[in-house]
DNA sequence: TCGCACTGCTTGCAATTGCAAACTCAGTGG
DNA sequence: CCACTGAGTTTGCAATTGCAAGCAGTGCGA
């Protein structure tokens, strides 16, 4: 797997571009960017950095993410919901961390699912905490 | 604020990895990067390319957004929702989810308070984000 | 027929990435 | 004491990035 997906990022790359009507040494002089390593871009012989690719991105005025999810940089993942990508988005919590929080979050979904017809105060067994990791958590039960 | 970010970079990937508990050796065996290398990131000696960047965020377990983020690569135009208000403002969870969510987050926030031991910041103001820059999100001014 | 401006592409080359090997320092145990 | 293990770091070196300079092809006006 060498790169696969950059010859499809060139094209999109071009695509864009040539949708933008603009040339290849204009885009490259709006990117910052030279115009024989653009041409190479584009045609798939060479990887462009992360830092090229985001001023790429800002001289065709697209998404930095379109690009790196066309280099195959990024996974294109969606958030489900704003708690996961509050979740995903703090920096201040470590990997460990930030997937028991999603767990947690996906089975209580899971179990609202299950009770849809039922009110929402009726999940009571909560107790058996099928997701809750020993990593020193120390829930403070205190009833609100 | 034009300074490279590449050493807060580094200092992000760094502390993610204590948390993580785990050591540089290991983490490059998980991001299947070498140990040295992984080294001069960290200490902000060199600066990674978006393939590495994306292997270190799957070795860490967090998202290469941030790590994209942190390394000024993207810009952070999603919105950075807090976990709490999204969690409070989740209408699927019933209150005693969101509670139990709620603690969690403390909790975690709290280990990892203790463990980093950052005595010259305030550490009473949870709320603070000392990582995330803020930064002037250029808000869409796409022909409008 | 030139000259000029424009398109994109090819060619060396400095600078950088990323790695393998080897190094230093702490701790453990015979 | 010495060997062993595991932590992070330093040191060359192959491979790659990204650029300056230059090449080929097209269209237009004199």
């Amino acid at each position: 797997m060498e790169l696969p997906k950059v010859a499809s990022l060139g094209e999109y790359i071009r695509q864009q571009r040539q949708q933008a009507k603009i040339s290849l040494r204009q885009l490259a002089a709006q990117a910052g960017v030279s115009n024989p390593y653009l041409s190479q871009v584009e045609r798939g012989l060479r990887k462009p950095s992360a830092e090229i690719l985001n001023q790429i991105a800002k001289g065709l005025q697209i998404s930095a993410q379109a690009l790196y999810v066309q280099a195959g940089l990024i996974e294109d993942r969606e958030p489900h919901s704003d708690v996961l990508a509050a979740v995903r988005a703090d920096v201040t919590l470590t990997g460990r961390q930030r997937q028991v929080l999603i767990d947690i979050y996906e089975s209580f979904r899971k179990e609202n699912q299950a009770d849809t017809a039922q009110p929402p105060q009726s999940a009571e067994h909560l107790g058996d905490d099928p997701v809750l990791p020993r990593d020193g958590i120390a829930p403070n039960s205190r009833e609100g």
